[in-house]
RNA sequence: CGCGGGGUAGAGCAGUUGGCAGCUCGCCAGGCCCAUAACCUGGAGGUCGUCGGUUCGAGUCCGACCCCCGCAACCA
């Protein structure tokens, strides 16, 4: 195709004062599937990640640690690493906010909207918990304390700070939602944010006093405070491709911007909101569509790092592989739901459909052509008359992101071939011509089907793919193996 | 009167404009014996949160209420 079309997905920087957990696996899985997807349409992919580096909590963090904040963020930030090949993702870019580029970036991205009048400074005293790195109304407080960290005592604060004209952007994002009813996924997003704003914006603070708290991006013509880490983390999003100044010649801003962003649903308002207001004061174009997703809870309880029952994702990949943790966030959380985690349904979802459908169906399959030789050189071919539903299909479930119906479409098919194989018994049969006009359907839709699969389950598709491409098709290692 | 999402079979969920309650897992009984004790067929199991209303007819529309769960300016 020579009209290569670029597309541009970031999920958010997990903030990096706890390691990785499965809320994040989830997020980045499904970026990562959406990624995929367009590569395989021929698009040129640019899929930004990273990790969010600033701010009060890593600074203290560190203190506690008694590491230089830099070399503290430098081990953390190492430890969202392991998960582009453990979960097996295709991002092609690993921004830290604490790169100078990004840096550089941010100080003129400030400086855009200072220049369009939208930053100004006013005094500012607030209650502050430091467990939530968040300022508190009366309203939220429990017998004065936070009610998510009530042995924390709530910091006054009592300085100067900078403040971004929030208030000044409440026509402009309604008028962004009205022109684009897709702009947030899903709809009741995009309701829940239109009424946030139109119920009236207050500015926020965007600096912080130097002195308290220096971790953080100078601002830019005062060098007595730095910004808030919100304000710098949200221009990752566009200092990863290079803005402003194309430092890598890439010419990616140009290229990739706007961005298709994911993000959980506590992120509903920085992205859908406060950062577009942000480009609007910058100058520069909105996202393309923020898609937020629902939230995980394991074995029914709501995961919180403070409660440290969060589910490491790696030790699952260890144990399970990436195609199955990928399987099961995919095929059993709606996308845009709350969805659980637990492991006995992680198990229960593995051996019905990986172990028992996808494996034992490409395992009879396969021992059949071998047992027959049976030679087949297949090649893929979404065009086939056997494929075809399911593939549009997957392209209209895709379109909304509807992954778990996807995953759904591709296994009806494979349980569709399962019946057919039990129907037409070829292990009865003794003539050859008869017996490979069974299975030879049966063989081009599992390759086809697991072309279709690539996004999804990358590992497995290939390996598929690779199988049964074969001249004579051999019956090969267990796919997926059943767990006991 | 802060905002939002839910309450449908043992579990997890679908149910479009109101028209015989469905799917997956699990369970039971058959079949098959190519396959990873897998696969195929059939079955049991629900007064659709409660009360009231509209209607020939309500899981679906209207009203009131009960109960869960998130969010509430930044934990994905």
């Amino acid at each position: 195709m020579s009209s290569e079309k670029h597309f541009y997905i970031t999920t958010t920087l997990p903030y990096i004062n706890s390691e990785p957990h499965i809320g994040f696996a989830a997020e980045i899985i499904k970026a990562d599937v959406i990624a995929r997807y367009r590569i395989q349409r021929g698009d040129s992919v640019f899929f930004n990640t990273g990790t969010d580096e600033h701010g009060l909590k890593i600074y203290q963090k560190a203190a506690e640690l008694k590491m230089p904040v830099q070399e503290y963020c430098d081990l953390y930030s190492a430890k969202f690493l392991p998960l582009k090949d453990k979960l097996n993702l295709s991002y092609n870019k690993f921004i830290r906010t604490t790169d100078p580029g990004h840096q550089k970036a941010a100080q003129e991205f400030w400086r855009r909207c200072e220049a369009a009048g939208d930053i100004y400074k006013k005094a500012y005293k607030v209650k502050y918990c430091v467990g939530c790195e968040m300022e508190k109304t009366d309203s939220e407080l429990e017998n004065g304390r936070c009610p998510l960290h009530p042995d924390r005592d709530l910091e006054i604060i009592e300085e100067e700070n900078y403040f971004f004209r929030f208030s000044k952007y409440q026509d402009k994002l309604l008028a962004l939602y009205e022109r684009h009813p897709n702009f947030v996924r899903p709809d009741s997003r995009l309701k829940e944010i239109k009424t946030f704003v139109a119920n009236g914006l207050q500015d926020f603070s965007i600096s912080r006093f130097k002195e308290k708290m220096p971790h953080g991006v100078p601002v830019p013509g005062d060098e007595s405070q730095v910004m808030y880490v919100w304000f710098d983390a949200l221009v990752n999003y566009i200092s990863t491709l290079g803005w402003p100044e194309d430092y890598d010649r890439s010419g990616n801003f140009e290229k990739y911007w706007p961005a298709l962003q994911v993000c959980g649903k506590d992120n509903l308002r920085p992205q859908a909101a406060m950062w577009q207001a942000m480009l609007m004061s910058a100058g520069l174009p909105a996202s393309r569509q923020v898609l937020v997703f629902g939230f995980l809870t394991a074995n029914g309880q709501k995961i919180s790092k403070s409660a440290g029952n969060g589910i490491d994702p790696l030790a699952l990949v260890d144990k399970y592989g990436a195609d199955a943790l990928r399987y099961y966030l995919l095929a059993e959380i709606p996308p845009f739901a709350d969805g659980d985690y637990s492991e006995e349904k992680f198990r229960e979802r593995y051996n019905a459909d990986l172990a028992n459908g996808l494996g034992n169906l490409a395992a009879r399959v396969s021992n059949l052509l071998e047992k027959n030789k049976i030679e087949t050189a297949l090649k893929v071919d979404l065009k086939d008359p056997g494929i075809k539903v399911t593939a549009v299909e997957i392209e209209e479930k895709m379109a909304d992101y509807r992954f778990n119906e996807a995953l759904q479409a591709i296994w009806d098919k494979l349980r569709d071939s399962d019946e057919i194989l039990s129907r037409t018994a070829p292990w009865k049969m003794s003539d050859q011509k008869e017996i490979a006009a069974v299975l030879k359907p049966l063989a081009q839709d599992i390759l086809n089907l697991a072309c279709l699969l690539e996004p999804f389950l990358p590992a497995a598709a290939a390996k598929v793919q690779a199988q049964f491409s074969a001249t004579q098709v051999n019956k090969g290692d267990v796919l997926f193996p059943r767990l006991t």
